[in-house]
DNA sequence: CTCACTGCAAAGAATTTGCACTGAA
DNA sequence: TTCAGTGCAAATTCTTTGCAGTGAG
């Protein structure tokens, strides 16, 4: 919920460049690069460069208000995270990112996984990849 | 099974760099960077070039027999692909990957999140990390 | 007041491209 | 013979670092 507070009892601080990327991505559809969050940012907050939009994002990933998306193309995207443990489902069409809470069918699979492998299971990573209802119907 | 079966039956050629590459892979029980293929590649074919590398495994991973594993670190690394569908566990500690089938206890979750969110889901990615038995017990 | 945070410039990785040559089919 | 495949060098991203100034707490 409220982000600015997660900040604050991390001891960070919070910042005129830290606003401008969390209202870039609280209004975002769609999984961003770190470019693309940085031309949009900058418009709230001319002073800002991109290193820091950088190292800003890993601060958030870090405090889990950030989720970072991997995408074959090479670069990372960034969305925000819903507070709880969730996935995420991408469009192949528009490109936009669902949340979708992760389910008990996942811990029944872990299960089983440690199970035939003697892993400890410590955490995964899931994405899924699809058309959206937007993207299925017209052409 | 037959890997050059399948890079005959795209109608590519054999080639030593790409011999070279799929040896490495089929006797590393860890997924591998780019450069690390390279590395270990070079000697069975000295004059190969990393570019090639670069080239050879996107053929590879576009026909199926290598699959690419994300890192946080930043860079891809990449795996030798089962037959069949299934996914991957990483162990934490000594950086080895398992695979394991891909179980239907992912269909239900899937069939799950189509009717929560309407997307047509058409693929997923699942990475488990965790630590294997070896590097559970206390060095 | 302090020290986390920032911008800038520059370094460092990772990955791709242009081009002429080579060799698998 | 023919064109996919290759090596090399150079160009492009993408991301991180060093450093001195600034401002949040």
């Amino acid at each position: 919920m409220d982000w600015e507070r997660t900040l604050a009892r991390a001891g960070r601080r919070l910042t005129a460049s830290r606003r401008a990327v969390m209202q870039v991505l609280l209004e975002a559809a769609v999984p961003l690069s770190p470019q693309a969050i940085y031309e949009r940012a900058r418009p709230l907050h001319p002073p800002l460069g991109l290193v820091t939009v950088y190292r800003t994002l890993d601060v958030l990933v870090e405090l889990g208000l950030l989720r970072r998306v991997h995408r074959d193309g090479g670069c990372h995207g960034y969305v925000l995270a819903s507070p709880g443990h969730s996935h995420t489902i991408l469009c192949r069409g528009c490109g936009q990112a669902v949340e979708f809470p992760g389910g008990e069918d996942l811990d029944g699979l872990v299960a089983q996984v440690q199970q035939a492998t003697g892993f400890r299971v410590e955490g995964h990573l899931l994405q899924l990849v699809g058309l959206c209802p937007a993207c299925r119907s017209p052409r």
